[in-house]
DNA sequence: ATTATATTTCATTGAATGTTGAAATTCGTA
DNA sequence: TACGAATTTCAACATTCAATGAAATATAAT
């Protein structure tokens, strides 16, 4: 393990980006590098998603992404900031999202507690949904943070982006569920993640075990058993002998 | 992608072991290889538990093993098989000792078919008993099985050994919730799966969500939690607007 | 003791890894 | 047009990778 001291020299996310506001040029404010910036990206979103991160080299991105390797050092300085980078920038639109939906589904229940099911389907739906409307790049995401929820060598990098969300949800659901003991709150919304994953990373295997009535790429359907399950599991909860 | 043609040829794997009997050599009948076997069998389920399997390197594993490379390759020929029998070994243990619960649980309910609660307890206990428990190694091995689980590369591998089990499980829900129709079995099935792997790897995160509350480690009451979750969601399963 | 086999050691293969330096190019601006 | 900065290219760095060949050693059977 040897000390990495320096960041690349010359990178716009070496000593903070510092660049000029660049407008005016001909293609409508977008500097040249922004779309290299994107296509690696793109590129290591899907590689990531498909091979997952140690499954897939800088070489392979950047040839993906058709440019050249030393690009990605000089866009994103490391292979980890890369990584972080590609889940920063569509956890950021998720959280966003889920907060408003959750937000919207408290107003529609008044007084009251927005119900389970209205709590549970404010979480799963701005994800799902792009995944269902087929929206360019989400299904590479949704099968990378699947990943990355279960590997304890990421869990750190997750953390800090999707953590916040997490807690939103979590105090939610314990005003709709008086009668569930925190403990079993935190232990559901934990299930509540890996049903929303197995959905989430297309492995073909619900495919194979139901010789082709149920399909990986039918998230519609998926959702529509999602809601009720993870709703009638969190009900149920507490209820276990003492 | 270059073919691979030629396994190794001096080794045991190579052209099928066929080794002699080796008794009464004052160890009880163990050859000099077998122990260096189960240590490597054990550093790589250690390490590929914790870092997956692109993330570590033989060289790693036979590090920790405290054996020379190129055993690796003389007991297991590729890394793509060690992995293979680093799953097996404890795959065959769990499916066993699932069906046995499962058929336990048939014949305690006499005619009429088990409880949700007993399938879902039938297919949970054996390998959760384990991480209780402390067994020696149940906890690595849980931990790559999850991964495994969720990674679209491994899932071929993963399917020969686990698809079995699941159809078991599958028919027997089925037969417990008559009023779900099939569709939605499977997907309850593939929930299961999504909030046992939550359990199963311990990544830390709830301890971080609860502030310490609960513990990853605590898979006894995260059991608690589970059974009445999954039983209460697969009841509640069917209940979707057409 | 003498084979034959099973296992281990050691040295190395060629390819692939993440990262970097320095020169060349493109672009916005003066 | 000329200058400076941003971006891209090219070539290489030192490691590490999985896998292998051949020699050495240990074990079991004869």
């Amino acid at each position: 393990m040897k000390a990495k001291t320096a960041l690349a020299r010359k990178t716009p996310s070496g000593g903070l980006p510092k660049r000029k506001p660049a407008s005016r040029n001909g293609r409508g404010g977008v500097r040249r590098g922004d779309t290299t910036r994107l296509s690696i990206l793109d590129a290591a979103e899907r590689c990531f998603g498909e091979a997952g991160f140690d499954g897939v080299s800088l070489r392979t991105i950047t040839e993906v992404a058709g440019v050249d390797l030393a690009l990605a050092n000089y866009h994103f300085g490391t292979k980890d900031n890369l990584l972080r980078e590609v889940i920063a920038r569509r956890a950021r639109i998720v959280h966003d999202e889920r907060i408003r939906a959750l937000e919207e589904a408290r107003r529609a229940a008044g007084a009251r507690s927005p119900s389970v099911e209205a709590i549970v389907t404010a979480f799963l739906e701005p994800l799902l949904r792009r995944l269902i409307n087929g929206e360019q790049g989400w299904q590479p995401y949704a099968n990378l943070v699947s990943q990355l929820d279960i590997s304890p060598k990421f869990t750190g990098l997750t953390g800090d982006v999707l953590d916040p969300t997490a807690l939103h949800f979590i105090n939610a659901l314990r005003l709709a569920l008086p009668k569930v003991p925190p403990r079993a709150i935190y232990w559901g919304y934990m299930f509540l993640l890996g049903s929303m994953v197995q959905v989430m990373s297309a492995t073909g295997r619900i495919e194979r075990l139901s010789h082709g009535l149920c399909k990986s790429e039918d998230i519609q359907s998926a959702l529509r058993e999602l809601v009720p399950f993870v709703s009638g599991g969190l009900k149920a909860l507490g209820a276990a002998p003492r």
